[in-house]
RNA sequence: UCCUCGAUAGCUCAAUGGUAGAGCACCCGGCUGUUAACCGGGCGGUUGUUGGUUCGAGUCCAACUCGGGGAGCCA
């Protein structure tokens, strides 16, 4: 007999009822009486699990009412409807045999667990409920990024992850070196001599895709990275992380509002298609991590985000009436607390804040026709907050290198960058969606650290 | 990096400066439809680390480590 996925048997239990069925998975939990008793299994197909109805009938009874959680498990039996309330159907077992033991040390416990401890054992939390949820609906988050794209001929990039120009502009980095910490070659004036290292020059783990996307976007029209990023920033706090992925879609012939077009729909196209295809995982969240979530979700993707400028922004924050730590002014950007007010007390839902000061943005930025405001965008949502990053890029050759000697910048670190602009430049923007913050949103679940199967943050890189 | 709160049994938490406890887990027993099963019994501790104050410290003080929340940096 073959074994089935106990998703086949929620999605389609008519087929099964009444019929042999055999199953293989983990036991969450055991609960036994004297002649008869239950196991809850895992197969990890599906978020819930399927009731084993066992009885002494079985030649193991005794050793089977005495497993320990996490023993994996193959059951042969007949589905049949359940007499129980809680769940429609169960597997009436006739033969059940020992795949792999677990110990009474297993540290999983029958009960809610905190999900700081479940940090401390990143191994084991994928068996949880929470995790189980999380990291499906990470998946499928995943899969419906490609089909929004894929679907509208967007051409999927693979920006480097180690990159030579040290002038993405981003963050800190990570080094990325073979040299010998311990007998460092040095040049004439007695500096590191890079020239001796793996690639000959000084080399760092990426930070952002973008700059290398803007050359295939000016040759594909429209193109989209998603891969892993890093930041060497000594953040502390529940939405950062040195290591996490990236969405960076740019478009060609296309200003700032049509980039925020795509912003809008992608983050719809996505909460819908998560909602559609993991319903069991998203009403778990409703229930234990976030109540209203559903509900939130479902009035993003019925709605039409806000769109505000920084200066109308600053009005409305200034004759709010609302006292603030920091004080609003214009020219310095919004804190975190203007941004909520906005964003969850204004507003209630997504809102846009274009057009920020050119002082506060980086030098890619378009500069627009009042020249002292740069055509860039961010996306704030409530209870995340900062989601996206974009802008239109700066596409004049001549306004570009002013830019770049307005920051300090060298032209030749941006030599091919600026070539873009030399032949056949256009008009054309993009952003940046933090992956883990979308899942953050999507799940509440509100400690980045909880939505990456094994997070590396300051001081912190087990498993 | 700054501010702030915390660290006691495997887990979640109690404990006026004066004999460290409970629930759950685990072990043993009971129970013929359970639902984080239930009922009875049992096991379980260098109170994060180091130092200090005190007749006496889980409790007060200092430093450090780790964790939570907030801020900055940002996605």
């Amino acid at each position: 007999m073959d074994g089935v996925m106990i998703k086949q048997i929620y999605r389609n239990p008519d087929s099964f009822l009444q019929q042999p069925v055999k199953v293989s998975g983990w036991v969450r939990t055991v609960r036994v009486s004297k002649a008869f008793g239950f196991i809850e299994l895992n197969d990890g197909s599906f978020f819930k699990n399927l009731q084993i109805v066992f009885d002494q009938t079985l030649e193991n009874f005794a050793e089977i009412a005495k497993l320990s959680v996490s023993t994996a498990l193959t059951v042969e039996g007949e589905l049949v409807e359940s007499p129980g309330a809680k769940q429609p159907f169960e597997l009436k077992a006739h033969r059940i045999v020992i795949e792999g033991l677990s110990t009474p040390e297993y540290p999983l416990q029958k009960k809610r667990h905190s999900l700081e401890f479940l940090r401390t054992i990143a191994h084991l939390r994928p068996r949880s409920n929470t995790f189980s949820a999380v990291f499906r609906v990470r998946s499928l988050a995943a899969n419906a990024i490609h089909r929004f794209f894929q679907e509208r001929d967007f051409v999927y990039v693979h920006t480097p992850i180690i990159t030579g120009s040290d002038c993405e502009g981003a963050g800190e980095m990570f080094r990325v070196t073979t040299l010998d910490f311990n007998n460092l070659p040095l040049d004439q004036a007695g500096n590191i001599d890079y020239s001796q290292d793996f690639f000959g020059k000084e080399a760092n783990l990426t930070v952002s895709g973008q700059l290398e996307a803007e050359t295939f976007c000016l040759a594909f029209r429209n193109v989209y990275t998603f891969g892993p990023t890093f930041r060497a920033e000594n953040s502390n706090t529940p939405r950062h992380a040195a290591e996490f992925w990236m969405v960076e879609p740019e478009i060609a012939f296309a200003d700032l509002e049509d980039d925020m077009v795509l912003a809008e729909e992608m983050l719809k196209y996505i909460l819908s298609y998560c909602l559609e295809n993991a319903p069991e995982e998203m009403e778990f969240f409703n229930r234990f991590i976030d109540q209203g979530l559903i509900k939130r979700l479902e009035h993003i993707i019925n709605s039409d985000f806000v769109r505000l400028s920084y200066t109308e922004a600053i009005g409305l924050l200034q004759n709010s009436g609302q006292t603030f730590t920091y004080p609003v002014k214009w020219g310095v950007d919004l804190q975190t607390e203007h941004e909520r007010f906005l964003t969850e007390q204004v507003f209630k839902k997504p809102v846009f804040v274009t057009d920020y000061p050119k002082d506060i943005k980086a030098f890619y930025m378009r500069v627009n026709d009042d020249q002292r405001t740069v055509a860039a965008m961010d996306l704030l949502v409530p209870g995340v907050g900062e989601i996206i990053g974009g802008s239109q890029r700066e596409e004049r050759l001549e306004v570009l290198e002013q830019r770049l000697r307005d920051f300090g910048l060298d032209y030749d670190d941006y030599w091919w960058y600026l070539d873009l602009r030399k032949y056949g430049g256009v008009k054309h923007a993009g952003f940046g969606l933090g992956f883990e913050r979308l899942i953050m949103y999507l799940t509440g679940v509100n400690n980045i650290r909880d939505v990456i199967p094994f997070p590396r943050t300051v001081k912190s890189a087990e498993f």
